[in-house]
DNA sequence: GCTGACTATGTCATCGCTGACATAGTTGAG
DNA sequence: CTCAACTATGTCAGCGATGACATAGTCAGC
């Protein structure tokens, strides 16, 4: 809201397509947050005759929560747990067939490449702007190149873990080594 | 357990050591997941006399618990909410002071570039050990590798955005763009 | 004229995870 | 001798996230 007023399904929408590569939020916990937000100031509600049973709401940031906003920004982060499931799959693909288990990885580098050319291309068109160092869609396009990163690292490392898996299945052929 | 027999707190700790950087599991939860593995049939459980006031358990995989991780290994993962909050926070920042944002994105890329050196170290220990293809330590340096390489790139990320921080605050100078 | 997609807001049961609590023997350092 | 840390297993309240359910107007295409 910060960025520009909207209503809750609005702003759940934004969330989805730029930002639903590295946040997520259910269409169910937009709500109560966003009236988490009316209550303790950080933005302002005005509500429109819309369709369905409820008033349409519009959603506009306060001062107070650009502030609040910037402040949590500058914050170094709570360490994360990562969890992620395709490096947990691989470290435990030794107990897999070696085939079935190439087959996975090549796909899941095409996911992958598919991901880093989407990346890509918001890139190249957030570059064609010019933008000035600071703006939020200098933001976006930090976000959009660390994205074409990770998505390019992720799928060199499933082709190379791919290519080095045995062809011949050094568990069913009794070669078992530590 | 696959790997190497163990008692629940035993395997908490190897959760924690290497496979805590892209997994986690609180102790809390590690109990009652052994005993549903139990009524599966995918690791058996052997009581001792142990410290406290219960016995101590050792797990052991069955083969069908082995041929079940296999197959687990070789599935597509569920693609994952991946949440990143530093990226978020990126995403966010137009709306920090300069300053100290970039303060925390260079300590960050300090915390990472101390976590690329671990993993580099854990890289180095395993490549001494000339490993065959698809052993349990082979995946290990598959994933350690891929830690490795992460972290590389986000202590450069990192790196990269704090040093394309504007220098004068955009917005309180009242440069207001897009 | 009908159907499906989209806009739009909300509730709620359920589920899994987290962190704290509870208990107790062993071992090593000061 | 004492205290802290480690081994070891378990329970449980609470919290947040998820996905389904509920409702209803508009608009484009067939």
């Amino acid at each position: 809201m910060a960025r520009a007023p909207g209503t809750g399904y609005e702003v759940t929408a934004r969330l989805r397509n730029p930002v639903g590569y590295y946040w997520t939020e259910s269409h169910g916990g937009v709500y109560p947050a966003l009236a988490r937000l009316v209550d303790v100031g950080w933005v302002r509600v005005k509500a429109l005759p819309g369709p369905g049973p409820h008033d349409k709401k519009v959603y506009t940031a306060t001062a107070a929560g650009r502030r609040a906003l910037g402040a949590w920004a500058a914050q170094p982060p709570a360490d994360p747990p990562p969890r992620d499931e395709l490096v947990l799959k691989v470290s435990s693909i030794w107990a897999s067939r070696p085939a079935r288990a190439g087959a996975m990885l090549l796909a899941e580098a095409d996911r992958w490449e598919a991901q880093r050319r989407e990346y890509a291309g918001i890139v190249a068109r957030l570059r064609a702007q010019e933008l000035a160092p600071g703006t939020p869609t200098w933001c976006a396009l930090q976000t959009a190149q660390r994205g074409r990163d990770f998505a390019r690292g992720r799928r060199d490392w499933c082709r190379s873990v791919a290519a080095g898996l045995p062809t011949i299945d050094p568990l069913a052929s009794g070669a078992r080594t530590s």
